[in-house]
DNA sequence: CTGAAAGCGCTTACAG
DNA sequence: CTGAAAGCGCTTACAG
């Protein structure tokens, strides 16, 4: 056996040298055994598998993709918002069956809205020559999308659209969700509706945004600044601003732009006994929703639909589709529960 | 530039070759500058960096490693039950945020309780070349380890340890936590208690329905069968068994194993308006516990604490820490809320 | 400080 | 059907 260096994290292990000495043939019928090349004596074959299972012989993926043609890891980055965030590990997990499928693994990483993290994190997945990215981007930057495409380096983007568009985009219908569900809203004959949101800078927040602008203008109405709070990052910045703004003005509906702050927004209806008396939208699935009382009617996305759809495009360019991008716009959901459907007190 | 097969993943990526004619200098020089080692001329580093810049160049790292005395990824493979569970996913997050400070990357999949898929996925792993791996087994013949850890591969169990002990776990205090919660709810002096918990054959849901029957022996009960469900996998089942169950018999109180048992437990005993006559508390956290009346009780497990110490004797075990394996058990937490503190009817 | 040769573990291209 | 040589993109070990 080869002797490596003392406390290597792959030392002795056995290589296609050590097994082809083992059973007595050339290093290269070992690798058409292994890569199971129907062309060997049966004899040989065996001889080999029985080298290969004393000494626990592991093919060397790696070494055997640097001379491959095509050189592919069979494995592929998927760069989320946070993977232990619901919609990004739904996301993640769709992503991982589909690849599954084809024998390829997923390197999943968080970005929390770092653009600088994005750069390295993309930096280190083609450094370690991923086949494919996903990415739900942090940054508004994605000139080096370009770079790499020529390179050879396929990308899809989930959630966020790049822009300009120079890579396959999946998102949801954020503004005509948004637009859909206050709309809703406003069916109960509810005529002042607050608005509690995510950064502004980020582009699903503003698609929400403008979406639930469009329903109020509609209805002949408009949003009011001090019924709306943007830059809610956290469940309890979300509680915190809205028991202020419920304490000091009564909208008699609110519109949530996402999960946490929907779950925030929640926390204080109930710490003020309001549930039952201000209707809400959440735009997202949240966990739980039907247990409480009200229900909490929601806007939902379908993650498991954005990250298969992200994984069959991906797979699609890495095979050399190179038809022009496209942006494949997932519909969201209106489910009903309660909380969107409250009778106004008369 | 060196030409490579149409349409191949990596097509025409520029070497440390390429960048090395374009500079004027020798391949090894390259290497240097790529690698920041300072011994090199600052007007060849300037060429070399002025060139790389103009290719595109990324350096290859899995070739790097090849030849790499000690051969590291600086990747890691982590299986957990499901990436989208979200005790997992909190796992996941407390590995990737450790293993990032060190430069290090997650390949993260999921199990699904499936034994068979935890083999291939090792496999999968370790011919990649993972310099470590962190595994929330779902099969109990862990003999594998053994051979793998002689050829240098390090591992540390989460969640569930192996057994015999191989290697190291990081395990919450599944039976001491259920014993403690059990304990809480008898001490409203209710005297029937029921239990919802997944499959018996689960390490984690054995020890748990042990710290279950513990507490209530120490109080001169015992479990009653017809108060008993296991094999509850998902939330739906749950709702529907305790909804027979409920109606059935009615237990004064109820322990549930796990998030989704517990909340398929609480829609059925919100459904059937039993929530503030039937005391629960729920092993393992759930979202939203807090909005619903009352709120619930529950264990916390610490999935970012059971994450980082993974983590960290992962690491250790990397740096070549060879001590015998031990078994780190992490402490849970009771969260009142009410649910598990209700008074019982006089 | 710099670079040519050998090698990492495998596959390709080729000859027998 | 089988195997020796060359090469994948880098680093190591060495010589200048």
């Amino acid at each position: 056996m080869l002797s490596h260096e003392e406390g290597a994290a792959h030392r002795d292990r056995p290589t296609m040298r050590d097994v082809a000495a083992l059973a007595g043939v050339g290093i290269k019928t070992v690798s058409r055994v292994v890569n199971g090349v129907s062309t060997v004596a049966p004899e040989l074959v065996e001889r080999v598998h029985a080298a290969a299972d004393k000494l626990g012989y592991r093919p060397n993926l790696t070494a055997a993709n640097l001379r491959r043609t095509g050189g592919r890891t069979d494995t592929i980055g998927l760069l989320l918002e946070d993977v232990s965030n619901p919609f990004s590990s739904a996301v993640l997990r769709a992503v991982e069956d589909y690849a599954r499928e084809r024998n390829v693994l997923v390197l999943a990483s968080s970005l929390d809205e770092n653009p600088q993290r994005e750069r390295e994190l993309i930096r280190a997945l083609i450094n370690r020559r991923v086949d494919g990215l996903i990415i739900m981007p942090a940054g508004d930057d994605h000139r080096y999308v370009f770079t790499e495409q020529q390179a050879g380096m396929s990308f899809v983007f989930v959630d966020r659209q790049p822009s300009p568009l120079l890579a396959d985009a999946i998102v949801s219908d954020n503004r005509g969700g948004a637009r859909a569900a206050v709309e809703h809203l406003l069916r109960t004959r509810r005529r002042t509706v607050g608005y509690f949101g995510d950064d502004l800078g980020i582009q699903t927040a503003k698609e929400r945004f403008q979406g639930f602008t469009e329903a109020l203008v509609d209805a002949g109405l408009r949003p009011d600044d001090e019924l709306t709070r943007h830059g809610l990052r956290t469940t309890e910045q979300a509680r915190h601003a809205a028991r202020a703004l419920l304490a000091a003005h009564q909208p008699q509906a609110v519109f949530t732009s996402q999960n946490l702050v929907t779950i925030g927004v929640v926390e204080a209806l109930h710490e003020l006994d309001l549930q039952h008396r201000v209707a809400i939208v959440g735009f997202d699935e949240i966990p739980f929703a039907a247990a409480l009382q009200p229900g909490i009617t929601v806007m939902a996305q379908d993650p498991v639909a954005v990250g298969r759809h992200a994984a069959g495009r991906l797979f699609d360019r890495m095979n050399g589709d190179d038809s022009p991008p496209k942006v494949h716009t997932i519909p969201t959901r209106l489910i009903k529960r309660g909380s969107g459907e409250l009778t106004l007190p008369t």
